[in-house]
DNA sequence: TCTGGGGTCCTAGGACCC
DNA sequence: TCTGGGGTCCTAGGACCC
């Protein structure tokens, strides 16, 4: 493995060393791995319900791709360039567990873990050398989740996590990839500017109208220009197309600063009714999440979406922060009495909760007597939290959450019983 | 008969306070 | 009649990411 004996020779005197996995078509896989006799090799899509107006494909496998099925498209155009793709509803429980589990084997190799999303996470190994050389852990990382998984990944191996990320995207599926400073004139330079981690669509236009086209012509420019035209961001572009990067690996993610859910309505909706119940739905489930977190919101945001997909959010924060869902509900629906209004269509609806804190500091700052005025509803609240953990979403339902109407199917999955829960991960770290 | 859903971070103006 | 400067919070929107 190793072409020298002593692993020492192999991590930088001074500096870091940074692992980036990256799981490949991570949805579609995990559906592979759990039913290889239905989906092994096949061209697969996770994606929406074409009834619902969800019909986008979220994530496809390998063999859809080969055949012409990319994230984004539309369902309807998916099957037509690949009439025997599968289509599969996502099952976010279930990928939500096989995060974990891989998370888990990188963090056998180091402490220092850090979940960026649902399939993606960095892992300094800057002090693992007893594990062997960087290449070593990544093959044996990359080894153990396809051989206890049966997932496939590719993994970066760089000075950094800018550079281990970029890495990771260059040989897939299944490739291991180092990329160190040194490489980055040779292999980076000659790429347009949005081929850079952090740099989208927008700023890619903007760069292109100052005649700045590849990585390395922005390497080259000066900072000052740079600065003058973007602000802070100038440094952060020029330091970047270097190859520089020194923010640290951070396993200690904080809490999350806001939870929310959108949903597309199957058609678009003006009646009040139906509108109150899309809020209930969401301000339900919006809430159990929290609840699990042990957080209470300070501030409620509305998201609205019209048929011509022009979105807004209004927002509005509470005097003290709640945990509860008939809270959260009566505020989206007066914000959106006040700010849109019945009889004028809507095709999505989202609630998001922000200024999230734990409840236990809400407790104390706020006076614990004020705070504790309703210890029934909290006793309440977690009764049903528990039943509903136990026995899925529909186990207890609040009068007007039932409808015909499918906004009902926010809630409309069974959790299951061994189900973890990334909320858990990011709150507690890894090895609770 | 277009274009999902979950986030983070940043900016910028206005209110309000000192 | 003119009018500083700093700071925080709230609100709305936009860029970017997976």
């Amino acid at each position: 493995m190793s072409h020298s004996a002593n692993p020492d020779d192999h991590y930088p005197k001074r500096g870091r060393v940074v692992l980036h996995i990256d799981m490949n078509a991570f949805y579609c896989s995990v559906h592979e791995a759990v039913e290889p006799e239905k989906y092994k090799g096949k061209p697969l899509a996770v994606g929406g319900n074409i009834e619902l107006r969800k019909g986008i494909v979220v994530t496809s496998s390998y063999a859809a791709r080969a055949k012409g099925v990319k994230t984004g498209m539309h369902i309807r155009e998916a099957l037509k360039a690949c009439p025997d793709l599968i289509v599969l509803q996502p099952d976010f429980d279930l990928y939500r567990q096989f995060s974990r589990r891989f998370m888990q084997i990188a963090y056998g190799y180091s402490p220092l873990v850090e979940a960026m999303s649902i399939d993606e996470c960095f892992v300094d190994i800057t002090g693992s050398k007893q594990f062997g050389t960087p290449l070593d852990i990544a093959r044996t990382i990359q080894d153990r989740i396809r051989d206890e998984l049966g997932l496939p990944c590719s993994i970066g191996v760089a000075p950094n996590k800018l550079l281990a990320k970029m890495a990771s995207d260059m040989k897939k599926p299944n490739g291991i990839s180092v990329l160190r400073k040194r490489d980055v004139r040779p292999l980076l330079w000659d790429k347009p500017c949005n081929q850079m981690y952090g740099i989208g669509y927008r700023m890619a236009e903007r760069l292109r109208k100052l005649n700045i086209r590849t990585i390395g012509e922005l390497a080259n420019m000066d900072e000052s220009f740079l600065v003058k035209h973007f602000g802070v961001n100038g440094s952060w572009l020029k330091r970047a197309a270097n190859g520089i990067d020194e923010s640290p690996v951070n396993p200690e993610r904080e809490q999350s600063k806001s939870i929310g859910h959108t949903t597309t309505l199957p058609k678009n909706l003006t009646e009040s009714a139906d509108i109150s119940r899309v809020f209930l739905n969401l301000s339900d489930q919006v809430a159990r999440r929290m609840r699990r977190q042990k957080l209470v919101c300070g501030t409620i945001q509305i998201t609205i979406r019209d048929p011509d997909m022009k979105t807004i959010t209004r927002s509005f924060t509470l005097g003290v922060p709640t945990e509860n869902a008939d809270d959260i509900h009566r505020i989206s629906l007066k914000l959106f009495e006040r700010h849109w209004g019945y009889g004028k269509p809507v095709r999505l609806l989202g609630v998001t909760l922000q200024s999230l804190q734990p409840k236990q500091t809400a407790a104390i700052q706020l006076d614990l007597f004020e705070y504790e005025k309703h210890p029934k509803k909290e006793q309440l609240n977690e009764t049903m939290d528990r039943i509903r953990d136990k026995y899925g979403e529909n186990a207890i339902l609040t009068a007007g959450m039932v409808g015909t109407d499918p906004s009902a199917w926010i809630r409309n999955h069974k959790r299951r019983g061994t189900s973890l829960q990334m909320d858990h991960i990011r709150e507690r770290g890894l090895d609770e």
